[in-house]
RNA sequence: CGGGAUGUAGCGUAGCCCGGUAUCGCGCCACAUUUGGGAUGUGGAGGCCGCAGGUUCGAAUCCUGCCAUCCCGACCA
């Protein structure tokens, strides 16, 4: 166990919290619910939209920037979107502070805004009001684009990455002429969604659609990718949502068809958010730290010299060189730790508290023999190996740790997974074996929410392609088309 | 918003019952010896004891009020 995180075994929150801490990731800021995003951490979260970017704008959207602010009067347009988002919204009532005589600064209650500002908890009321204007005939369709922002969602109970009062997203919102584009284009994200956490993040997801209860406040449609973590709780990692023409409607925005004819335009937003952090987190790490995907770690390779006089530092810093120089070449980052403040065992905790993927050891013996320590961090495995190739194996080792995580996640999750047709079964996995359970289900609201109060657990998704087969609601007994999946979850 | 806990140096803590100006460890600084898994020694620096009142000659300690944070629930990405 590293110093000062507890084992994961013995209390999974607080391994959690310590891991962000120690590994320097984030930390509590002044604020509840909102946390400060330490360098190293925001160079995962910079890598993940790196990725995502270039995987929106290979399907053809585009980003723009909407305001922070949002005038209160555009969330009472969309009925159920007000509803739910109402009751954690941030406002801004006053633009000035005074000095109240005294020393104190105080709001000048003279200094009061005419309509209260929302702090976007989303978008999509602000986008569709400014679409009204952009959109006229078919001819400006579809409108294909992104946004990179933070949001606010006055949340009760918050948890680095997970659920903060503060995050950053990004989120999509597109404009179609027709229901089945847009249900194409929420299909496509969900595509582009799951493509990503699984072969950038190397977690494996489930694809699906929520039920009516779970569905995005204003949608017609969510689908989503569902993730399962090291405690066997379920966290949802993206949304994607098919929107109708509720927006439209709401924000009157109206194009003229081929056909001549004005109809209301097709809406699709989508969005993935630092939560994803915290799945990452969740997913890979250890006991000794963060596990990271060498595609997503800011450092893939690190090497760190042992020395004891300053010729041999320098022996090393010459081979070293020139492996950086193959290395990146080949794209792959590496850094050298030539700090003579700490020693090097000190080095070989830390870096693997960060999740470095593989650290060279290389000293004067290594240097006499022609050969580095190769330690890889997922398997906390070391090996000699010659210099010579040394980069190539390099490469092949970061491809293969990309794999192996995400099989060891995958292999997890179907251990955890079980097919459930009993109700007193299914509580006694919840609490003794968490994972996912699938289960037939009646398909009502009633039911589903029945089973949420007295298990804790919902309906994380109804999978896509799911098999078709008859059986009997575990709760009710009436009689069911298919299995729905079930979990605990963030 | 309900339940629980905690606020003492950068971090983790002792002291509080029984009032007398704060303990220990890690970290930090300097020097020396070290360097293949979190070094050792010597010396040193660092404190509105969460905040505001009250009791007292005297408060980290007793009393009152407040604030903050974390954990568990309801809500949620």
């Amino acid at each position: 166990m590293s110093k000062g995180i507890i084992s994961k075994d013995e209390d999974y929150s607080q391994w959690f919290n310590d891991l962000v801490i120690k590994a320097d990731l984030a930390e509590y800021s002044p604020v509840r619910g909102c946390m400060i995003i330490k360098p190293y951490g925001y160079s995962i979260w910079e890598k993940m939209q790196a990725a995502l970017d270039k995987m929106f704008k290979d399907t053809g959207h585009s980003n723009a920037y909407f305001p922070l602010l949002i005038p209160k009067s555009f969330f009472s347009k969309e009925a159920s979107h007000v509803e739910g988002f109402a009751k954690e919204c941030a406002v801004v009532t006053h633009y000035r502070l005074k000095n109240d005589g005294e020393g104190q600064i105080i709001v000048d209650e003279e200094a009061k805004l005419e309509e209260e500002l929302i702090i976007r908890p989303t978008s999509e009321t602000i986008i569709w009001n400014t679409y009204r204007g952009w959109i006229q005939s078919y001819r400006d369709l579809p409108i294909l684009v992104n946004q990179w922002a933070n949001v606010m969602r006055w949340e009760m109970r918050t948890r680095l990455f997970l659920r903060t009062s503060e995050f950053l997203w990004q989120e999509g919102h597109t404009a179609h002429a027709t229901a089945e584009e847009a249900i194409a284009e929420t299909e496509q994200m969900l595509e582009v969604y799951a493509d990503f956490v699984e072969n950038w993040m190397s977690v494996p997801v489930v694809k699906g659609r929520k039920t009516a209860n779970e569905r995005f406040a204003g949608a017609l449609d969510t689908y989503c990718i569902e993730a399962l973590m090291q405690d066997g709780k379920a966290l949802q990692a993206g949304t994607s949502h098919f929107l109708g023409q509720n927006f439209a409607k709401a924000f009157d925005v109206k194009f003229t068809s081929k056909e001549g004819k004005l109809d209301y335009v097709w809406a699709t937003s989508w969005g993935v958010s630092t939560r994803l952090m915290g799945a990452l987190i969740m997913t890979h790490s250890d006991d000794a730290g963060l596990v990271l995907p060498p595609k997503l770690a800011p450092i893939q390779v690190v090497a760190v010299p042992i020395y004891k006089h300053d010729e041999e530092l320098e022996n090393i810093r010459t081979y070293i060189k020139g492996l950086s120089a193959e290395l990146r070449a080949k794209g792959i980052s590496i850094k050298f730790d030539d700090r003579d403040t700490q020693r090097p065992g000190f080095k070989f905790a830390e870096y693997e508290l960060k999740g470095v993927p593989l650290r060279i050891a290389i000293g004067s013996r290594d240097m006499q023999n022609g050969t580095v320590e190769l330690a890889r961090r997922d398997t906390k495995t070391k090996e000699t190996v010659n210099q010579e190739g040394l980069a190539d194996h390099i490469e092949q080792l970061l491809e293969q740790i990309q794999k192996n995580i995400y099989d060891k996640a995958f292999n997890f999750r179907a251990e955890n997974t079980v097919e459930v047709n009993d109700y007193e079964e299914f509580k006694r996995l919840l609490d003794e074996k968490p994972g996912f359970i699938s289960a037939h289900w009646d398909g009502t609201p009633e039911t589903e929410q029945r089973i949420k109060e007295e298990t804790k657990a919902t309906i994380r998704c109804i999978p896509l392609n799911n098999k078709q087969e008859d059986g009997k609601c575990i709760l009710t007994g009436k009689p069911s088309t298919q299995r729905v999946l079930f979990a605990r979850a963030y």
